[in-house]
RNA sequence: GCGCCCGUAGCUCAGUGGAAGAGCAGCGGACUUCUAAUCCGCGGGUCGCAGGUUCGAAUCCUGCCGGGCGCGCCA
């Protein structure tokens, strides 16, 4: 957590005691409105009874501005009780920083590149690759919020076996005949075929349209067919050897679990890793201070290979990061259904669209840890779309946008005299963005956000419920309070790039 | 066989050393109101199992069980 409100009472507190502070929310409202660890965490250090440093702090701590009283409690945790004032502190400080409330923790800003998505142009966006793009965006979105400065790279696999034989499948089809062995065969290949021109080309710009739809944008596209060319060059700078008739890597030496083969043996050509080499080392050559690739988790072999290279051209490893998701499952009338292109039987992106929503969609492919598989219900989700948490949260939006249209002359502020409980709830929840922010950027983490999100618009809805806010004696804090709390969901849902409207 | 990931309420999942949570599902309540897509109440747990570290473990370490993904000339 790193309001400024709660940064000084941190402060504070580590002044007081000598050694490390941390601030929680606990979860019943008799222990206050944090309770600090710092008795414990110095007790040992100091070699006292945490329970009587407790009592020590818990003492002398109404001496820190706004706290009220404090008490000691379990093992040596201190309870503290907050004063009105800082409350109207805390919320004034929202209000004045304004959209920039919890952004620009980045301590030093960096250059990142995120590729993602680099879906093969041989069929549509899966629900796969709508997770890599969803959460990568995301990841994305909290960097610059952070204040970092990213791009975002597609490369295209435009070359090689597997677009080969997409358009073999394609022509194939143009022709009447069977698709080749192992072609590609869903009715997307029918209607590809159905046009003329080349399918590599026409399938890359439905993508590109796909993911416009779905609002992620990209700053560059990479085809495999330029860096082919930079691969002669960036091979002398690897550890490699000669040895089955071929050139390997000896990536087993940097971290790999075994070496790869660079050339393929029966006609010379470049195999993938070679490629993956000279794009890493064109992408260092971009000066760009960390390279994020996003990948799925079937391609998780790929972590060590990666920074291998990186090794081996003379980098830094730890500034080449792979994040890995979980796989997207799919289950319809309920059978598994594999992601498979190639045998046509899969989800596409655009039929979950079609079906939940671009607003769903996004915020159900990263409200999830990325290291948890997401099983989606195809038709379960559709079902339950008005239930689905995102509505929830953007009616917390649209409802704030409602009295703040129906809001008269009264100028929003922090003041208030006495906070009732679900204000003060309130308070603290927007106060703790800032952390939130900041460790779900640190973390690569998105889903802290959505999780966050739902917290906030459940506190708002209590507050909405139980006070009125125009036409009051306190309608100056509580219109405050409403255009922070709108300020900080229309941010979280920004971040995951989900629309925050007015009206529903 | 080896590597990575997962195992928390009936279901889907948060919670990476500090007092076990949310949503959904179930049951019962609340609309002369700034939006009832909301709110209030109730029930529900050997945090996969067994050890270890620690004042303190869902969280860290070791082993095991169960599930997912992957394991050089495809990308």
């Amino acid at each position: 957590m790193a309001s400024r409100a709660l940064d000084r009472l941190t402060d504070a507190l580590v002044r007081m005691a000598g050694g490390p502070a941390e601030l929680d929310r606990p979860s019943k409202a008799e222990h206050g409105d944090y309770a600090t660890n710092v008795a414990l965490r110095v007790a040992a250090a100091k070699g006292v009874a945490p329970r009587d440093f407790a009592q020590e702090i818990a003492a002398s701590a109404p001496e820190i501005e706004h706290v009220e009283r404090a008490e000691v409690a379990g093992p040596g945790f201190v309870n503290l009780f907050l004063s009105p004032s800082w409350y109207a502190q805390a919320l004034g400080e929202i209000l004045e920083s304004g959209k920039d409330f919890g952004g620009g923790s980045a301590e030093t800003a960096e250059r990142v590149q995120v590729e993602m998505v680099s879906a093969n142009p041989t069929g549509p966006l899966t629900v796969g690759s709508a997770r890599n793009g969803a959460f990568g965006d995301a990841v994305a979105r909290l960097l610059e919020f952070a204040g970092h400065e990213v791009e975002r790279e597609y490369y295209v696999n435009d070359i090689g076996r597997q677009v080969e034989l997409f358009r073999e499948s394609v022509e194939a089809r143009r022709r009447g005949e069977e698709p080749p062995e192992d072609g590609y065969t869903g009715e997307y290949v029918s209607e590809i075929a159905s046009v003329p021109g080349d399918p590599v080309d026409r399938m890359l710009e439905e993508i590109k349209a796909e993911l416009m739809r779905f609002r992620i944008t990209f700053d560059s596209w990479v085809l495999q067919r330029e860096i082919e060319g930079e691969i002669a060059a960036a091979l002398p700078k690897l550890d490699t050897y000669e040895a089955e008739g071929t050139t390997w890597a000896r990536t087993s030496a940097h971290g790999d679990d075994k070496d790869r083969p660079l050339v393929r043996s029966s006609d010379g050509s470049f195999l993938y890793y070679a490629s993956d080499v000279a794009y890493a080392e064109n992408k260092f050559a971009r000066g760009f201070d960390r390279l994020l690739y996003v990948l799925g988790a079937d391609h998780h072999g790929y972590v060590a290979r990666l920074k291998a290279a990186a090794a081996m051209l003379g980098h830094d490893p730890a500034r080449l990061e792979v994040l890995i998701y979980q796989l997207v499952h799919l289950v319809e009338g309920g059978q598994a259904r594999q992601a498979s292109k190639r045998r046509g039987d899969v989800v596409f992106l655009s039929e979950l669209i079609d079906k939940i929503g671009i607003d769903a969609a996004r915020w159900y492919l990263v409200s999830r840890g990325h290291d948890q598989a997401i099983e989606i219900d195809v038709d379960l989700a559709r079902e339950r779309s008005e239930k689905n948490p995102v509505f929830y949260v953007q009616y917390a939006h649209a409802r704030i946008a409602g009295i703040l249209r129906n809001a008269g002359g009264v100028e929003p502020s922090g003041d208030g005299a006495a906070p009732t409980a679900e204000e003060r709830e309130l308070v603290k929840r927007l106060v703790e963005l800032p952390g939130i922010a900041r460790e779900a950027c640190e973390r690569r983490g998105p889903h802290a956000v959505t999780t966050y999100a739902i917290r906030v618009a459940d506190d708002f809805h209590r507050f909405y419920h139980h006070h009125r806010v125009l036409g009051t004696d306190e309608e100056a804090f509580r219109l405050g309070l409403c255009v922070a709390t709108k300020s900080v969901l229309a941010r979280c849902l920004d971040l995951v790039g989900v629309e925050a409207p007015d009206r529903m």
